[in-house]
DNA sequence: GCAAAAGTGTTCCATCTACACCCATGA
DNA sequence: TCATGGGTGTAGATGGAACACTTTTGC
């Protein structure tokens, strides 16, 4: 019985939630006898995505199967800042899915379990750099659950729940009032119901 | 590389939130190059368990690994009443697990994820009889979310969500008021927000 | 001074919580 | 008639949703 894994990478890239695919499938590689699904996963992530921030976020979707071959699968947040440049014709829109991808059971999961993780913990954490302003977080909110999000509402909310530090520092991009930078307490996976 | 699959099956038993252990371990068997894991799991609850009602809820749980093993987990809903009384030794309460028995990560991880399921889906049903009151419902929540609940607040929310059917019938148990008897309308997973 | 994004409060509504008594029956 | 469990309503608190204007900057 052969072991595959297939990892789905998933970043917000331009205010669109993309996948990493290279020739319409994700990457995928046979888990060696000695070694574990985790360790396969993240040689996978390195070797493949080259875009491994230290603290991307690696979690296992689910253990499928198919005759003679069991099919484990992970997924990964990464950072749109930290893919390198020559690797970004490799990350394609959802939307753009094709409707007869064979990996597209797997990318909906992984997908769905997204939605499901930045709703109750502050994973997020994985998809922006260290420092960043409440818009572009609320950007990120909005990309993955694919809805616009009342600012106030938010601002409200994001704050009230603690995760967050303001440094005191501002970013000013282009002619308006500079924003508030903020960032996370803990870069560390935790429970946190944001919606 | 083996692959083995474990199951943890739970249920609630005289109040109490019991799993099924041989020799303190959860069953277990190799899969076999032309199985599935979902195959096997069926397998085994059949082969062990010897409770499987029509409806039981099975679902995976995670996949573990240790050297040159790979470990894919199920965890099994098994109503009480099914229970063929000869299989009752081998059910134990979650109270009493040992502490360092090998499969305790496992468990916890199937009584975690039991509790979030109940909370947003309507997978109760697959602990109790098709017909059952109101009470008694009550009293499976209780056991699986570990505190008590108020009655008159449970039947506001229970009966809000639209998911049970009153039979009209009524269930008389010692010298007390009969109690209305309902079903599930849908005895199939579907989401719905409970607590 | 104007265009652009940041920041800020209040009202309304729905939902959750806490809580105590009467009802129907069997013995 | 009494013991047992079944059934019911309300008031207060809390949290989410809707909504518009002022502020600070670059040009």
């Amino acid at each position: 019985m052969t072991i595959l894994l297939k990892l789905t990478a998933l970043s917000v890239i331009e205010k669109k939630l993309k996948i990493f695919l290279k020739a319409g499938n994700l990457p995928s590689m046979a888990i060696r006898d000695h070694d574990s699904p985790d360790k396969a996963a993240k040689d996978i992530s390195r070797k493949y995505i080259k875009a491994v921030a230290k603290d991307s976020y690696l979690e296992q979707l689910y253990t499928f199967s198919s005759p003679g071959k069991i099919i484990v699968t992970y997924y990964i947040l990464v950072p749109s800042f930290s893919i390198n440049p020559s690797q970004m014709r490799y990350w394609f829109s959802i939307e753009r899915l094709n409707k007869n991808n064979k990996d597209r059971q797997i990318i909906k999961y992984a997908i769905q379990r997204l939605r499901w993780k930045v709703e109750y913990t502050n994973v997020v954490y994985s998809l922006l750099p260290k420092k960043f302003t409440l818009s572009e977080l609320q950007e990120i909110y909005e990309v993955i659950l694919g809805r616009s999000l009342d600012k106030r509402n938010f601002r409200k909310k994001i704050l009230s729940l603690g995760i967050l530090k303001d440094t005191g520092e501002k970013k000013t991009k282009g002619p308006a009032r500079p924003a508030e930078i903020y960032e996370f307490k803990m870069r560390k996976p935790c429970m946190v119901e944001v919606f």
